[in-house]
DNA sequence: CCATTCTATGCCAGAACTGACATGCCGGTC
DNA sequence: GACCGGCATGTCAGTTCTGGCATAGAATGG
């Protein structure tokens, strides 16, 4: 956001942030939902790369449609665990798993 | 393993490998279990350069020393989950994390 | 407009995880 | 030996996660 624009919604009583901020997440909560939406992302772009339908990647992973669609969500029903199981299953390295983290924050 | 070793053991009837061979993993299983342990190791050692008890780490993460000891030892019953999440807690980056997991296999 | 395909959201029973507690093991101190 | 602090292992009730199902929305082709 632009400094002109947040000064002028601070003067109309917003606070300017991210959702972290909003929600009033300790830095290492904010870090971590960045850890997931990094993974989120990268699992979606993963599939799409591959022309995958989310029913293709649940039957590879054993899992339901339904489930792809919330990882890809990053809806709070799902872990770390199954989005990384996910994404190594469906080829990704540690390589990438783990740069992908590393970019998150 | 030295090669001659190795022919020695097949010799004698035993197969060399490691724990994935062993227990018949497919190689996306033996990356995540490889995952588990590299943030297992990240974490004892963030611990002890800090020259923390596994009482006083529990008590910073809310949880308890016996939970702490079973992250350091990778225990099944802790999810990647609680690992990153007290990872972060206890200071480390999501770059620090990023690369433990990469370097993991 | 209708049908089809793909994706999103709600829900639930069963499985997995979590904190807590109890207990055992080991090395150091007295 | 007895005691103690630190770590490991077992167990369990309560909570969270998971797969599956139903259904609703969005996009595309007829």
């Amino acid at each position: 956001m632009d400094e002109g624009r947040r000064r002028e919604l601070e003067a109309a009583g917003w606070r300017a942030g991210d959702a972290a901020d909003f929600l009033g997440l300790t830095p290492e909560e904010a870090a971590f939902v960045e850890v997931r939406l990094a993974l989120a992302r990268h699992l979606r772009e993963l599939r799409q790369k591959n022309g995958w339908t989310q029913t293709a990647v649940a039957e590879r992973l054993g899992s339901s449609q339904s489930r792809v669609a919330k990882m890809e969500a990053s809806d709070a029903s799902v872990s770390l665990d199954l989005m990384v199981r996910s994404l190594l299953t469906l080829g990704a390295t540690c390589a990438e798993v783990g740069q992908t983290i590393a970019q998150a924050a």
